[in-house]
DNA sequence: AAAATAATATACCATTCAGTACACAATTTC
DNA sequence: GAAATTGTGTACTGAATGGTATATTATTTT
């Protein structure tokens, strides 16, 4: 073997995440990239290979934590309406806040490649139907324990959950008033109370 | 005066709205434009300045014409809640039959560029803010008519259908299956039901 | 220490981009 | 009908794009 590895592969995807979350595949150039992440040009081919490459090694990592994140927030409540009130609370907040609205990377990969390119349709889509999976187990947790009906279609359920969320995610782009959102989220949160 | 414009500028506009709607406005080359428009790059330059100003055109006319129509699709019905059902129906069948999905051009605007151009972070806003209106005024409709309940909030339910519209242009991008979103539309219209 | 190997840095490539200068064509006013 | 005016078509511009060839630097194996 020769030479190592200068930069920490790790590192350099995160700062992609955040320039392609920030600006999209199109408007992110590889002269942005290289600033960001802190390596050269042909350094970003060896690793990664071309720029869509890239963008799919960094897409799959942020689905990936992404996924890991909000289960464990959702695991964290023993109520699971206040699990949930809380998931959608926090994701209001993080867009409310300082800093660039960056939004969800892979929304914004649904928007801007999903219609063009096969492989990030399926990428995105199978991100949403394993969120759609872990709210529908979330709801079957609170049907077990008592906390929630019967009755209650938790797939529906969990489903018109992640189209909400997909919603809020880029509504929230637009910086409504608050509580617009606000409103949103405890009218889909009544839903829970259903039969 | 002196020579008269040969091309139909609504036409012309029309055409424009359809490729920014597919492709998004950095994706959207002025070749492109030009080639679907049917007139060369200075007649463009001439009757709406650059792309970005042709762009705002374009989504202008889009958002006008798109409110119009949704103000009268959801008046053809006398039950509000067969309104919403039928309008939420509608939007799935446009995204599920043959063409390319475009989806929603104003929704496509927030994701790409109202987080980093303030004109159109407003012209989205107050897009998705005067459909909230009008949904408002439906669900009123229907309390009136005595058809729903007066307990209802029709305020908060017309913007959790708004960010639930939102999220159905947006993940029907990445083509779920139907059963997803219809299940979602169940869970949302329920919402009319309730006290 | 020498040779081999792999990562980095500089500089460059062809292509495409948005935007424009200029010449030509067509219509109106005088 | 001539002059003036406006739209159209061609061709071009400088800048920026994604991607790469090449030379150099650093590390490991022998």
């Amino acid at each position: 073997m020769a030479r190592l590895r200068e930069f920490d592969e790790n590192k350099a995807l995160d700062a992609a995440i955040l320039l392609f979350s920030e600006k999209g595949y199109e408007a992110t150039s590889l002269s942005d990239l290289t600033a960001k992440m802190g390596i050269q040009r042909p350094s970003i081919y060896a690793a990664f290979g071309d720029k869509k490459e890239l963008f799919e090694r960094a897409l799959r990592k942020y689905t990936q934590s992404r996924t890991a994140y909000i289960r464990t927030r959702l695991a964290n409540h023993s109520s699971v309406k206040e699990a949930f009130r809380a998931f959608f609370n926090s994701l209001v907040a993080s867009q409310y806040g300082e800093g660039p609205n960056c939004g969800c990377f892979c929304t914004n990969t649904i928007v801007e490649l999903a219609p063009h390119d096969e492989k990030f349709e399926i990428i995105t889509r199978e991100h949403e139907m394993y969120l759609a999976v872990i709210f529908q187990e979330t709801i079957e947790r609170g049907i077990q324990s008592g906390e929630l009906k019967e009755g209650l279609n938790a797939r529906a359920l969990a489903q018109t959950f992640v189209v909400h969320m997909v919603g809020l995610n880029v509504l929230m782009k637009s910086r409504p008033e608050r509580a617009f959102v606000d409103n949103s989220i405890t009218s889909i949160l009544s839903l829970l109370d259903a039969s």
